[in-house]
DNA sequence: GTTTTTCTTGCGTGATCTGAAAGCTTACGG
DNA sequence: CCGTAAGCTTTCAGATCACGCAAGAAAAAC
């Protein structure tokens, strides 16, 4: 069953406006840019922008959301064999480091709409649910790896953790000052995890 | 140097608005209740409202907040040889089981209100700013604990783990049928953590 | 008791989000 | 093909929210 013409063109103006969402955050500020400026970006009326999103926030961060959920496909298609541990670290080495980017979004809005997201209290809320939404995605997939009963604390605990690692290790990399690389943030991040 | 009148009544009159907030949402819902209510419900105007808290969510989740950073303290208050684990244990089984509540927040009010707040949309992005706040208190006390320097992720890991670990637990209890204490839930999350 | 600071309040404004009905576009079946 | 059904977009209106500002009231300082 193809997606249909509808379908595609929802798709795409759904991109549309996120990626319009973020950019023209990312150049004036949250309070800087109107729903109004964004619906107009894209082309389409004000009332559609909300068809789409329930707020300006959610569309601002809806591409890291998808990306957040792509973290579970990813731990789900490494070998099965593998220990969860280097799964998990590999996965998330290869994801976060953009390697695996669908979205061509280019890397410095990536990173300055992180650290306006992460600076302005209205999107703070948001960005957790990105958080969540990485979280419910690993936990999902460990999961599933794991093969656990649905009452098993784990996967949740342990996705949770990965999770909140992640972001530690994000944190970290957003406010280096000189720049440092993520990967190697990341790693650490983990393996301190695993160190407690 | 002491509180003074005027701090003391500011205090008092955010209590009020943030109580008066969870308890009229856990009553007629998120959005059944008007910042006007609340305010109404103080005997304040509803600017003043706005004075204390930038949105009604934050007043609704200000109690919890004002909990999740006790933690922190209490985590400082442990006996200091304590290990690490335990102490933290131990911390969230006292803190999170409502042993210690300054505020006479009524059980049946903070459970409702929780689940209320996690199944809003409009409430979750505060929520986890709840766990936030919770996280950077364990951090600064694990730190504090361990003496280790200001580059180490190793504290803010773990608080985030913990806290995580924490809110797997709360979010199984709150949907338990039939309902289960939330202690040994809390110990169990926080000991697969280790068994990672 | 006067002065000064701080908090509260009322008013006005801009922005956000949502419901409902009308218009247009796509999908489907003959 | 063509017409009908379904879905999406748009316009319009309304409710709420959050905030700046200036004036008034309460507390603190002197």
């Amino acid at each position: 069953m193809e997606p249909g013409l509808r379908e595609r063109k929802k798709q795409a103006t759904r991109r549309a406006l996120a990626l319009a969402a973020l950019r023209l955050t990312v150049e004036r500020g949250f309070d800087g840019v109107l729903v109004e400026d964004i619906a107009a970006e894209v082309g389409v009326s004000p009332r559609t922008f909300n068809n789409y999103f329930s707020s300006k926030a959610e569309a601002i961060c809806a591409l890291a959301v998808d990306r957040a959920q792509r973290a579970g496909a990813a731990l789900r298609a490494r070998p099965p064999g593998e220990p969860l541990r280097e799964a998990i670290t590999a996965t998330m080495l290869t994801e976060l480091s953009g390697g695996a980017a669908p979205e061509h979004v280019p890397d410095r809005v990536w990173f300055e709409g992180l650290r306006m997201v992460l600076a302005t209290p209205a999107m703070q809320g948001e960005y957790l649910r990105v958080r969540a939404a990485m979280q419910d995605a690993l936990s999902a997939a460990i999961a599933n790896r794991l093969g656990t009963g649905p009452d098993d604390l784990l996967p949740d605990v342990i996705g949770g953790a990965v999770a909140a690692a992640c972001a530690v290790a994000t944190q970290r990399w957003l406010h280096a000052d000189p720049p440092v690389p993520l990967g190697p943030l990341v790693e650490e991040a983990l393996r301190r995890l695993a160190d407690y």
